[in-house]
DNA sequence: TGTACATCAGTGAACGCGCGTTCACTGATGTAC
DNA sequence: TGTACATCAGTGAACGCGCGTTCACTGATGTAC
């Protein structure tokens, strides 16, 4: 049964991404490694072959999910910025962040929108790992500020990123979608004004 | 062992309460109802006496939390109001809801800070309860913007609750206390605008 | 290059533990007469 | 008002279950000669 360098990074790989989607649909502590072991196309018991402890995954998962949601709002920004059609890369990332689908996409969308209470409560290496991600999200955000000083524009960046993460955790959290919604909007309408 | 009606009303209270704080220190499902029947003196038998499940205590618990949070938000703005110190309520209640005080202290604070993702993720009822929990807040910022109309206010209080839980949740995740730091006052800064 | 052996990725069963929940029991409270 | 009995708040032990973790085992891969 043993498999190639290849193959055993590859699975681990596979792990950690289907680690990322299972936490943020069901949240850290109501995530089972089964669960996680299943979604990779595993059995529990090889778990430990990859990982020393269900903790070391979280923090893996937690620097694996920040990135790609930093790539994609990336991605979003600069593909915005080709089209040229008049819209900014802020506005962009804005609407993204903001729009009805982040908000009922609970898999692929951003961690510190799904797991921010809990992260907060997380180890130190989990909340290091997600102070990376958060520093990288708000970079990146700041890099679509055309201001002169890099200092004020990662400052509107900080409160940007915290608005928007505020904003969507009520959303998915209220049960009137009309309140949803309204916040969603309300929001976006702000946060274009900052 | 039998108590009087009066006793049982008030035990049933104090396991409320116990849990309110519990659920903000530890989390929904990381707070086991041992701890929370010990914390309000009790052995884990008699839970069952007066809640059908953990899931009814959760939604109560949310309730009662974010009851409490809504009065100590209008109380704060309220005392701001007599002082006459030239600072508006508003300034008040975003000051304390953003003060490292309020990020330090995880079991007297807003639910929706410390639990906010996990509400989310929470069962209608509960997810019901913080809805109410959320306009209640909301009004009672809203109510303290001197404008005319009650719709703009309202918009405005809505991203003001939003952009507030998001930060103070970054603030209490980052591992970086300058960054924490920074995060709380630069969205004290901006909300001051808004 | 071919062979013999050590390694180790993955399986599936098992472990101990803590959880939510149930239950028999207790004795003070509430109630019916 | 006083008495006899039913009620039920709270205790502490027990239940079954699912969790994170461990382990013996398998057989393909990697390596030493």
């Amino acid at each position: 049964m043993r498999k190639s360098k290849a193959e055993t990074a590859e699975t681990r790989r596979r792990i950690v991404a289907a680690a990322t989607e299972e936490f943020r649909k069901h949240g850290l502590y109501e995530t089972g490694l089964m669960e996680v072991m299943a979604a990779a196309g595993l059995t529990q018991g090889g778990f430990y072959r990859h990982f020393k402890s269900k903790d070391q995954l979280i923090t893996e998962a937690c620097t694996a999910g920040l990135q790609n949601a930093a790539e994609a709002i990336a991605a979003t920004a600069e593909a915005t910025a080709e089209d040229g059609d008049g819209k900014c890369g802020l506005q962009a990332i804005v609407d993204n962040f903001l729009s009805p689908d982040h908000r009922d996409d609970r898999w692929e969308g951003c961690p510190l929108v799904s797991l921010g209470s809990e992260l907060a409560r997380a180890d130190t290496a989990t909340r290091e790992a997600a102070t990376d991600g958060f520093n990288r999200l708000v970079d990146v955000v700041a890099k679509q500020l055309p201001l002169t000083k890099p200092e004020l524009a990662r400052e509107r960046a900080e409160f940007i990123v915290c608005a928007m993460v505020g904003a969507v955790t009520m959303a998915r959290m209220v049960t009137d979608a009309d309140l949803s919604a309204s916040i969603l909007e309300r929001t976006r309408k702000r946060l274009a004004k900052v």
